[in-house]
DNA sequence: ATATCAAACTAATACGCATTAGCTAAAAAC
DNA sequence: GTTTTTAGCTAATGCGTATTAGTTTGATAT
């Protein structure tokens, strides 16, 4: 047994008919007439030759291929640095086989090297592409968009895109309104950036939410970490020089919270009692971290499963007035930040 | 400015050249001779109208494709449970961008559904694929490794495949012989499964090693729990009625580790003084556990590396002699099994 | 001045499938 | 009994590229 494609014309010879039926016949098409009879007999044939078809060749005679795209656009080394893409990717996975799709996954550093997308679009690679990354994509795939090809950019406010984001604002505001619930006047924060637009724009929400309760904001509060843990464990060690020390933290993801917890811990001090933490993400620990962590829980794999489900729409060519998905976060008290049990 | 490929027929057009000449020119192809000037300007014309190769005519025509596949089997819901197949995925893409390919994901539930696979690999949706799984797979995909399709197999020891593997069974010993050397004698463990074969393979691991430290292991010692931190969590429950109690805890990842870590601190009981823990995987947030997880480091996305080179020599039809890679695991001494600083 | 040869190019074909136009024979209509 | 229809099929063509087998032109050799 050697490794050779069974085409539909060697079909077509072993069933005595033409190659045309055998296409028609696999692909149930009834605008031709067809008897019963010889459609059996071709799809006998063809299941016992092991027949399958040539994605290459069906895309070319169709101009359309079923391979959709995930473009995540951030520096290589944090790619996957948090769990967010894999949750994605596991509703993208999930609604995309169920719909005869493939998924096909690039990555690109930063803007510089769109060229990617284009290439894959243009190229027939992809039918539609679901884009990751920093704010300033909209820009950028402007034209794209524009000419037609399909593209759902995740967690982006652009009115030009079709997007499907979290509501990342409400999320904060639940977390800083949660803590100022408790009497915290002093909150520090761990963020990350200020590298990108999206961490801008978060950080634009926390200062807003916290001005909406007249709280000051000193710039020495607000730190900068680099999502890992090790970022929010420096980060926390300068927090906890600053005269008055603040009484609450806010970790911007779960990683750098608990990077917070062990410096704060280090220092001999408690939590909640002496400084109250929350993080946000929500991750698979944060209930079993030392006290269990007070966090805002996003709906990841269900943002991948509306971009899946909005990308076919667009590639199938249905309406779509849902141009903008909004999917909400919750908040999880634990016991981190005080108000509630272990 | 519509939506409409450009091919090589219009650039041939527009350059006053034979379609020939064209594919030619833009495959650095010196076969046949070809003018330096007329090169060039079909160079231009064809940056100038933004002309892409259609991947699938390309693929069609030679018969070949720049896809590789990787292929996760396993239960829907444990996909993405742990970083495991992320940390792959980074290591895969970063070597395969660099090679001109792109990387398709698939996901079956179980081993019945392995026709995916095979209609990949016959479709010729993708050139190569990696696998990552339970064991059985080499059984199951052994036909079309005999017919010639390339396949990489990820933590599997059977020499019918190609395969990257990570050496467990000496990581597994490295932290049952640092247990052993501080001193413990009455070892539990959290294992997971005993669902498939990888995990029962590490559990007889576990069992031999400990055996030739001549320590009988009582069955009621070793716990099942399904990776995530609350079977952890339960699992170390149990562990804690029994009499007498463990004085080492090994948790086979870091998550049901950091699971069973709450359990013991909520009886009271302190880390490592009264039990001594340590995990395996070194996740992010190892370090930053309370008190810092000893555990036990694998090169995830390094295997990522060396199956992607590994998949595009058997490709590509390079000699590969080293059929089986192993990868070798490091033991991280931190805080939570003593015989370290914090 | 004719034969030889290489350089530079073109024509033709194949890849595997979908699809449109066209053909044949039997059934229906008049 | 001739025309019209229709069910069931085949032939032919196109998708965009790569590749093999030519063809033309000008230079070199004889």
């Amino acid at each position: 047994m050697k490794k050779h494609t069974v085409t539909q014309k060697q079909i077509a010879k072993r069933a005595g008919v033409s190659q045309t039926l055998v296409s028609l016949a696999l692909n149930n098409s009834y605008d031709v007439a067809l008897s019963e009879e010889t459609r059996q007999r071709v799809l006998d044939v063809a299941s016992e030759m092991g027949y399958v078809p040539q994605a290459a060749a069906r895309s070319l005679a169709q101009g359309h291929t079923n391979t959709i795209g995930l473009v995540l656009v951030r520096p290589h080394h944090q790619v996957f640095r948090d769990p967010y893409i894999p949750n994605v990717i596991t509703g993208l996975v999930e609604v995309l086989r169920r719909r005869g799709y493939r998924l096909m996954v690039e990555h690109i550093d930063d803007l510089n090297n769109v060229q990617v997308v284009s290439d894959m679009l243009k190229g027939g690679e992809v039918a539609g592409v679901v884009l990751s990354g920093e704010t300033g994509v909209e820009r950028v795939f402007a034209h794209l968009v524009e000419v037609g090809y399909p593209i759902v950019v995740l967690n982006e406010s652009s009115a030009l895109n079709h997007t499907v984001r979290i509501d990342h604002a409400n999320g904060i505001r639940s977390a800083v309104d949660h803590m100022i619930g408790l009497g915290h006047r002093h909150v520090a924060a761990i963020h990350y950036g200020p590298d990108n637009d999206q961490a801008d724009w978060r950080l634009g929400n926390l200062h807003q939410t916290l001005a909406s309760h007249n709280i000051a904001v000193d710039p020495a509060y607000i730190r900068f970490g680099e999502y890992d843990p090790e970022s929010g464990y420096r980060a926390m060690q300068g927090i906890l020089q600053l005269n008055p020390r603040p009484t609450a933290l806010f970790g911007m993801n779960d990683m750098m919270a608990i990077g917070a917890m062990r410096a704060i811990h280090e220092t001999g001090l408690r939590i909640p009692q002496d400084i109250a933490v929350i993080g946000y993400d929500d991750m698979r620990f944060a209930a079993f971290t030392n006290p269990s962590l007070t966090t805002v829980r996003a709906p990841e794999s269900e943002q991948g499963r509306q971009a899946a489900m909005m990308i076919l729409k667009l590639i199938e060519g249905q309406p779509t007035h849902d141009v903008q998905t909004v999917l909400s976060t919750k908040l999880i008290v634990r016991a981190s930040c005080g108000g509630a049990a272990s």
